[in-house]
DNA sequence: GCCAACGTTGGC
DNA sequence: GCCAACGTTGGC
């Protein structure tokens, strides 16, 4: 099982939002980047784990955990002339980019900021602190298990 | 709201 | 295939 970030504006789709959607699952779409593209497509199995992380905020910061519940498959959201993430080169039958259902578990006791993150040395390689505009990226289970302590303290 | 960093586009 | 122009992201 891997571990993965995913970035999102909470203005536009936050861990909440998710929350609330029927059986708290809902299609990770409009990822436009081919990088992030590949990771959805290629990479990101059922049943790996999520940090959900709020970005363009006044403390971006990982505020929860979601699971995968279906692995890469057709962004259609390409394919709608009227969407935002609309886009012309896509077909039914090359659909260029793709998306992953998740499914909300859990919001962290504590967000995890920007800010925390950046001064743990142990998590300086994350592609968030060398300030990678990547929205789909790994996490080791090493930075996954700071993080979620970071996120967890004990009372 | 600014702007630096980054990714994409398209002329050559 | 290079690279300048442009558009977007996202921290601040």
């Amino acid at each position: 099982m891997a571990y993965w970030l995913f970035k999102t504006e909470p203005s536009a789709f936050s861990l909440e939002d998710l929350k609330s959607r029927p059986n708290q699952t809902e299609h990770w779409d409009g990822v436009r980047n081919y990088q992030a593209r590949n990771f959805l497509r290629d990479a990101v199995a059922l049943g790996d784990l999520v940090f959900i992380y709020h970005s363009n905020i006044a403390q971006p910061a990982v505020v929860g955990i979601a699971e995968v519940v279906r692995a890469g498959y057709p962004d259609h959201t390409a394919l709608n002339p009227q969407g935002d993430h609309f886009d012309p080169k896509a077909t039914p039958q090359n659909p260029i980019w793709y998306m992953v259902d998740v499914r909300y578990r859990q919001a962290l006791a504590t967000p995890v900021t920007l800010e925390q993150i950046k001064q743990i040395p142990q998590l300086s390689d994350m592609p968030l602190v060398k300030r990678s505009r990547l929205s789909i990226q790994p996490v080791t289970p090493q930075q996954w298990e700071t993080i979620l302590r970071l996120g967890s303290p004990v009372p």
